[in-house]
DNA sequence: GATGAATGAGTGTTCATTCAT
DNA sequence: TATGAATGAACACTCATTCAT
C-alpha cells in the first residue's frame, strides 16, 4: 500500500473517531508512518485530506445505491434492501460510513463546498428512493395510509441511526426494524 | 442576566454549532460580551465550561424524566408520552439537547469522566423506561411479541434521531413516528 | 519603553538591515526581549508590523515636509532645504529612512496597499514641491532653462540616494550636491 | 535555450522583483519549466544560483567596464560615456542590472563573501574611474574646483539612481543629468 | 468581578534540500 | 539529465491558560 493510501486510511479513521477539529496534521501523518511535509505533497492541505475522503466515499456510496433500482420486487422488498444495503455498507466500511453521516466541521459545511453538496445529493436521492417507494406502495395498496413526508422522514432517521452505530452495528436490530416496518407499513 | 449566565448560553451555542474541538475560548468570551480571563474566573478551563452545561443539561433533563413515571397509562401511552417529552424538549433547549446527543470530544470521551457517565446513565435510563414498557405490554397482550432488546434500540435511535433535528424538529414528524410505531406495537 | 514599542523598534531595524522576507517573527520577538505570541496580541501579523511601522514613518515624514513650505527664500534655497530635511532625517531616524526607500516585499507591492499609496503619496509630494521650484525659479529667471521633469527625476535620485545611505550618509556629501547643484541650476 | 538557461534566467527575473529571500525555488522551478531537483543537479542550492548570477553578472559587467577606458576623450566626455554605457546596459538587461545594484540578502552579505568582494570590486573600479577623471580634469583646468570624494559619491549616486530604475529609466533623463553635470563640473 | 498583557505548547503549512530511480 | 517521493528544520500563527492589577 502506498504512502498516499496510508495517509487516506490514517485520516478516515482518525477524522471518524476523533472529528475533523480534533484531529492533527501530526497524527495523521504518525499514523499512516509518514512526516507531516508528505501530507502536503500528495494534498494541498488538511481540508483538502478531509474534502478528497469524502468525495471517494460517496462515489462508492452512490455507486452502491445505483444497484438497488429496478428489479420486480414489492415496494417493501426495496426499503428492505435499502435497510440491508447500509447495513452491509457500515459493516465494511464503518470509518467511512460514520464519516459521511457525521455533521461536517463549521469552515467545511457551506452550502458550495463540495462536501456539503455530497450530503445533500445523499439526503436527495435517499428521500426520493424512500418516498417513491412509499407513494407506490400507497397507490397500490401495497402500504396503509400514511403521510410520505414524515414517513420518509422517520426512514431517513432509522439509517443514518444505523449508521452511526459505526462497528457496533448488529444485523438483528436491522432485521428488528425492518420487521417493526412491515407491521406499520404494510396494510393487512 | 449574569455574565457567568452569557458565557454559558454563548458557549453553549457554539459548541452545539461547531463542536467543542471546533469552538475557542476567544469565540466564546467574544459572543458573551466579556474577555477570555474571565472564562477562567467563572470556570477552570475551557473542559469545565462544557462539562458544566452537561451536566446541568443532564440535570434538568433527567428532572423531566421523572415526570413521567407512574400514572395510569397504557404502555404505549407510557411510550408516546416520552416521545413526546423530547420533542418539547428539544423545541425549548435545541442547543441543550443538540450537545447532549452530540458525540463527545475525544479527550473528555473516557468512562470515568462525568460527561460520558451522564450519557450512560440518561441511556441506562431510557432503555430501562423503554424495554420496561415493552415488557409489560408484551406480557398484558397489548403489544405484539417482538424482540425486547432490538425494539428497544430502535425506539432510541428515533428518540436520538428527533434530537439530532434541533430546532428543525417538526411536531408532524413525531406524531407520525408515534402513529407508525402504534402500529408495528400494539396488537390488534 | 513598553514592550509594543520594543517590538516596533526590532522589527524597524531588521526590516531596514535584512527586507521583510529575511525577518522572522522570532528574530523580531528575541530581539524586542517578547515572545511571538505577543507580537500577535499586539498586532494583526507580520504583514501589520510592517504596515504599521511604514504608516507612521510617513506619517512623521511628511510632518516635517509641511515645515518647509512658504518663507521668503530663493527657489534654489527651497531646494537646498529639502536636502538638508532629508539629511537631517536620515541621521536622526536612519532605520525609518532606509525602510521607507527600500523596495516594498512582493506581496504588500500592490498599488492598493496603504504602503504602496504612501510611498506614492511621498514621490508625487516630493516631486510637486521639486517641479515647483524648478518652475519658479526658471519664470523668474533665478535657474537656468531646464527640462523640470528630468530634472526633477535628478533631484529624486539624489534625494533617495542619500536616504539609502542610511547612517553612513555624510553631511559633506549633502554640501557637495547642494553646491554641485547650485553650479547647474542657478543662473550667472 | 537549455534549462540551465531556462533556470537561470528565471531565477534573475524573480530574485529582481521579487528578492532573494522573497523567492522560493519551487518558484524558480516552475518559472524555468523544470523540476525543484533539477535545480540541485545543476547547482548545489539556492545560494549557488544567486551567486552564480551575480558572478556572470559582474563578469559581463565588469567587460563592457574595460572598452571604457583610453581614448582621446576629454575627462568629461569619459564620464559621460560611463554614464551613457550604463544606460546602455540597463536597456539590455534590466534585471541582471537590477539584481546587481540591489542590497544582498542577509546571509550573503558577509564581506568575505564572492557577491560582496564583487560589489566591492565593482564600487572600487567606478570609483578609480570617476575620481581619476575628476582628478585630472581638475588638474587641467576642464573642471571646476571640487571635493573629489563627495563629488565621485554623488556620480556614483546618479549612476545607480539610473540602474535602479530598471526597464522604466529613460535616455532623456540620462541626457538631463550628463547635461547638468557639464553645467557643474566644466570650468568655464 | 474584571481586564490588559503575556506565554508555553502546539497548529497547519512551507522551506530548501535529498533520495531512489 | 531528469523526476516523483520524501524529509528536517523552520515558518507565521493560534491555542488554552496565567499573571499582575
Amino acid at each position: 500500500m502506498s504512502k498516499k493510501d496510508n495517509i487516506i486510511k490514517a485520516a478516515t479513521q482518525l477524522f471518524a473517531t476523533q472529528g475533523f477539529d480534533g484531529t492533527t496534521t501530526k497524527q495523521i501523518a504518525e499514523k499512516a508512518g509518514a512526516t507531516e511535509p508528505l501530507l502536503y505533497y500528495h494534498f494541498t492541505g488538511k481540508d483538502e485530506i478531509y474534502t478528497s475522503i469524502l468525495i471517494s466515499v460517496h462515489e462508492e456510496y452512490f455507486s452502491h445505491l445505483k444497484t438497488l433500482q429496478g428489479g420486480t420486487d414489492t415496494q417493501f422488498e426495496r426499503i428492505e434492501n435499502l435497510f440491508k444495503l447500509h447495513f452491509q455498507l457500515i459493516s465494511q466500511n464503518p470509518d467511512e460510513m460514520v464519516l459521511m453521516v457525521t455533521s461536517r466541521p463549521a469552515k467545511l459545511n457551506d452550502p458550495e463546498n463540495v462536501c456539503s453538496k455530497n450530503a445533500q445529493s445523499r439526503i436527495k436521492r435517499l428521500r426520493y428512493y424512500l418516498s417513491n417507494c412509499l407513494k407506490k406502495g400507497i397507490k397500490s395498496n401495497e402500504f396503509n395510509k400514511l403521510r410520505t413526508k414524515e414517513t420518509t422522514d422517520t426512514l431517513m432517521i432509522l439509517i443514518d441511526g444505523i449508521l452511526q452505530q459505526g462497528a457496533k452495528a448488529k444485523k438483528k436490530l436491522v432485521d428488528s426494524i425492518v420487521s417493526l416496518l412491515q407491521k406499520s407499513l404494510v396494510a393487512k
